[in-house]
DNA sequence: ACCTGAACACCGTTCAAGT
DNA sequence: ACCTGAACACCGTTCAAGT
């Protein structure tokens, strides 16, 4: 008769055992809460009431712990994202999702910029491509149709990435905005005449808005290759 | 009768003598020859042959640092920047100074990024806007005009830096992009459709020509709203 | 196999002490 | 007024030692 261990099986670990996986939402709820300047191993291991080192096991570096972030989260802005009926609203769909995640956790468009030929970026890159057949792009124009998209996503983020860095939790969107206006206005009408006479528009201004307006001026132009 | 003293004057100091330019200058040399991670206070203070704490005397902090270097390297380009004929080729010749500018300096494009309403940037944002006039833009249009523009060019930008980070001085362009295109070609056809579909265009891959057809895509876009 | 936490080799920044 | 360089408070990462 063979004696029953009951030491628990490999694939069954204690709860609060250490994977990748808690790791990666540790991190994720750090980076939420305290920006990217808040994740640190030292943060994360404490959360985690462990020892830094013990980290390392299950992940190489603080590179693959961001790019394993960032693939959370753009994995599931790209699950959630319902099927839309044409190829346009198909095109602004995926970029609003990305906008719309990116909003929530800034630190994703910083990592976006970092790696941007990794995994989580290629999937937006081919779900953006898949469109350009539909909107009828050449064949020739597709890859740099796509490309163009991408990069104009990515720099937007890139600039949301900056914002929350800047201003942090910042409640008072409207006040930074008026402020960024009061200083446009007073610039040298000379040296800045188009920052001048657009400063007024920074206060009325709608960050989602103005990049579904970028998107479509890119449709546009793409729409015009036909 | 008053005596002269023979102190040199506050305005002709020694020709070793620290200044913000010339701080501003080393901190150019290493960031084009050792990259960002390159500029540290103690490699800076070294050449100079100086300690660490006298470039605090000059600069406030390393963020300040990086801003001048940023703005050196703009106000260049701004000022080489020859009369263009039509706005539309001025938009080009603008996007094209900076592109260029940041294939030199890659380092310029992670900072453009970090602080977009910098000096340097409301210089190239005014510069494109002051064009959209002359397009035929309506007034309401051109601020999502002009920051569309800037927002692509600073997509590109930052992914150009990112690429430095990753390859360094790397003279085998060719080999990398072969690389990546060897890459995108064994993706799952299944999951990567578009990927794999234009994984050979990768080959022969002109990163200026693909970053001023993306400029021509939004111009295109932003002449079909006349 | 996995975890601990001290130690290492760095950072940016400060500051008492010099000239 | 400007410079020096040690010191401080951090980092990411490693690794001998534990379980």
């Amino acid at each position: 008769m063979r004696v029953m261990t009951n030491s628990i099986p490999q694939t069954e670990r204690r709860r609060d055992a250490l994977s990748k996986e808690r790791i990666v939402e540790a991190a994720i709820e750090i980076l939420d809460s305290s920006g990217e300047s808040g994740l640190t191993f030292r943060a994360l291991a404490a959360r985690l009431a462990t020892g830094s080192g013990a980290i390392y096991w299950h992940v190489a570096n603080k590179d693959e712990l961001l790019a394993a972030a960032t693939d959370h989260i753009v994995a599931r802005v790209m699950a959630e994202m319902a099927k839309s009926p044409g190829p346009r609203e198909a095109v602004r769909t995926i970029a609003l999702g990305v906008f719309d995640a990116i909003d929530v956790h800034p630190w994703v468009g910083a990592q976006m910029q970092r790696a941007p030929w990794h995994t989580s970026m290629l999937q937006i890159f081919d779900s953006l491509g898949r469109q350009l057949e539909a909107l009828g792009v050449p064949q020739a124009a597709q890859f740099d149709a796509a490309t163009a998209l991408l990069s104009y996503i990515l720099g937007v983020a890139g600039q949301n990435a900056s914002n929350a860095r800047m201003h942090g939790q910042d409640p008072d969107r409207a006040g930074v905005l008026a402020k960024t206006a009061a200083h446009w206005a007073q610039l040298d009408a000379e040296e800045y005449p188009f920052v001048t006479k657009v400063a007024h528009q920074m206060n009325d201004h709608d960050d989602t808005a103005q990049f579904l307006a970028g998107i479509d001026l890119i449709l546009a132009g793409i729409e015009a290759l036909r």
